[in-house]
DNA sequence: AATGAATGAGTCTTCATTCAT
DNA sequence: GATGAATGAAGACTCATTCAT
């Protein structure tokens, strides 16, 4: 039946999946989807998802793994410029907001329903957070050599950069207040090198 | 069997049940978590569950709200010794950490699994956190008045501020590593107060 | 505990809790009347019940007795003085009707819900009915000795009887018509007799 | 498996569940009745029945409807031919005696057991008694224009005609008596037209 | 490859009944 | 006698998964 172009990369249909797949377990949570309305919002029956996933489990972990891979990409663009750590950050976290902003459902996901992800998935996810967080140390530990930053704990450091990105985040999908993300970026960054007290 | 002082103000087995709830919850999730289980943990038989809860929904609110205002009362006797603005930052830090620590099942029910809770829940989650966050704003502005602080936009201050916690926080309760609890918290609010940029 | 005149025969509550039954049931039907509510409204507690009725079963059953020996004696009261069997016929019918009429409830009951009664309570339903049956027979055999009415098979004619009595009692108690009972009984045997066909 | 022809109207599986479905409510009224053991009774896996039927009240009633129509288009069939008066009560009340004796079962449940019904279905088999009764009033309305009948109420006539109707109809679906059901109609009619009374 | 009818394991919830006080 | 907290058997219903077409 396959019609169109031969070799075009994925799988027409597993692509649609996955994508309604992000707007379904956004929308209801991991327990809540049903599989069968996965499939509709796909335009698909409901036996076709498990010609591509071997199960509601798996379709899960894909769907998540292609909105993760989404997000580095999207934050390693962002990297390429050599700029300093200030202004590193800076965009770092606007593209953060903007990504989030982008995929708010898929972050309200995240960061309220899951679990079913017997252990496996969840040392993923938390590998990820390790990975940014390793990223991030590099970046600070990089900083104090150029003496764009003081000598602190870079691991503490990193923590409390994380928690602006994370806070930042959430308020952004879950808040009602419309923020001008690129201010709040530079307001929050500000505040992060610039240290609450006063000079 | 009866044990302990009569007349003890709240049943008996609705506390087992919260308790058994916080356990059972927390290791399963919502929705994997069964009210046979919950009832089988707490000693009671399954129906008895139902003489003090009208639904699981319901059980798991109420455990909610037993672990939020635990949290609150906690936070609360905190501040009662008038000091510093650092030094209420860092003992609020400190006493989330020590909660969050103590709590860690709880807190891991809270940050990963959840979502049955239509709207309602919802709503009073996000409006503890909103509670968190006036609070904070409040006590900021006031640091500005008496120049404990620079002049900085409190809200984008106070997401800063929640995010250092959130972001400690699951850094202990997931994480693998161990920490002193008490200088993690000096370290990070001294990381928060001063900036990260040299002097 | 037991105040009062000792002796009193039936014990109080005993028939608090039918009266009660009666009710309940009659709003609910047999299953979805719950024991508990029956004793609410007797205004006893629910274990209370089981000391006067072994089941909810058996409360049943005591109550739809209690109904029928009512039905039985106001029947029996309309027949005392000896008049023709048109008058008998009715005044019987009349009597019916005031009957159902008032335990308008109970009779709904009868007629639309019931059937937990394994079997023995069916019989004994379907005994009372042939009673009646059997009752009417014997006056319609008389009547025709007297010559009131022709010779027909009184088995036929009985169950015309019976129909006669049950539709009316129907209607009163479902109909939403408001009805002169006395003349509807009178109009009806009149039928009853003459027959539909002209003269 | 699929016998038959093929292209039927209704759904195999969907007829072969109403089928069970009366036998089984039958046989223990609503609530005793489970879902698991219409489905096979039918046959099939207790979730089909939810493919069908969105819950045991919706199969309840649509077993019903079906039942009545049956009996209503069996009825109609009975009126085709243009006779008198007497003649057409006659047929019209074998038909019934008929119907009622061939779905015994059926009328067993219609007569004893129900009450699951929030309101709606009540009102719906009232109205089918309505339904009937103003066409037998109309019939009466007829007969005494033609004089074939006698000028009476026909309200109360067509009560003392349905009761005929239910009466013979309770007898021989729960009675342990045989009868012939033509003789039966015809005795019965006979005695309802020319009435109780000698002449 | 695609489908959706069919399936039944898994759970919440109800409620008659028991029994310690 | 009276009570109501406690119990658990029983049953409706959901939904991931299979499989014949």
């Amino acid at each position: 039946m396959r019609e169109g172009l031969p070799g075009r990369g994925d799988s027409d249909k597993r692509m649609q999946l996955l994508e309604a797949a992000v707007d379904v377990f956004a929308l209801e949570g991991f327990h809540r989807a049903k599989v069968e309305d996965i499939a509709a919002a796909a335009g698909v029956g409901k036996g076709t998802v498990y010609h591509y996933f071997s199960s509601k489990q798996e379709l899960f972990q894909a769907m998540l793994e292609m909105s993760f891979n989404k997000y580095r990409s999207r934050m390693r663009a962002q990297l390429r410029d050599p700029v300093g750590l200030h202004q590193r950050l800076e965009s770092m976290l606007a593209a953060h907001l903007e990504f989030v902003w982008q995929h708010r459902k898929m972050a309200q996901l995240l960061l309220t329903d899951n679990r079913p992800l017997p252990e496996k998935m969840y040392r993923w996810m938390w590998q990820q957070r390790r990975r940014m967080m390793v990223y991030v140390i590099r970046m600070l530990k990089q900083g104090m050599l150029t003496g764009e930053i003081r000598p602190v704990d870079p691991r503490v450091a990193s923590l409390v950069v994380l928690g602006l990105f994370t806070s930042l985040g959430s308020q952004l999908a879950f808040g009602p207040e419309k923020f001008n993300r690129d201010k709040l970026a530079a307001d929050a960054v500000q505040v992060l090198m610039a240290g609450l007290a006063g000079k």
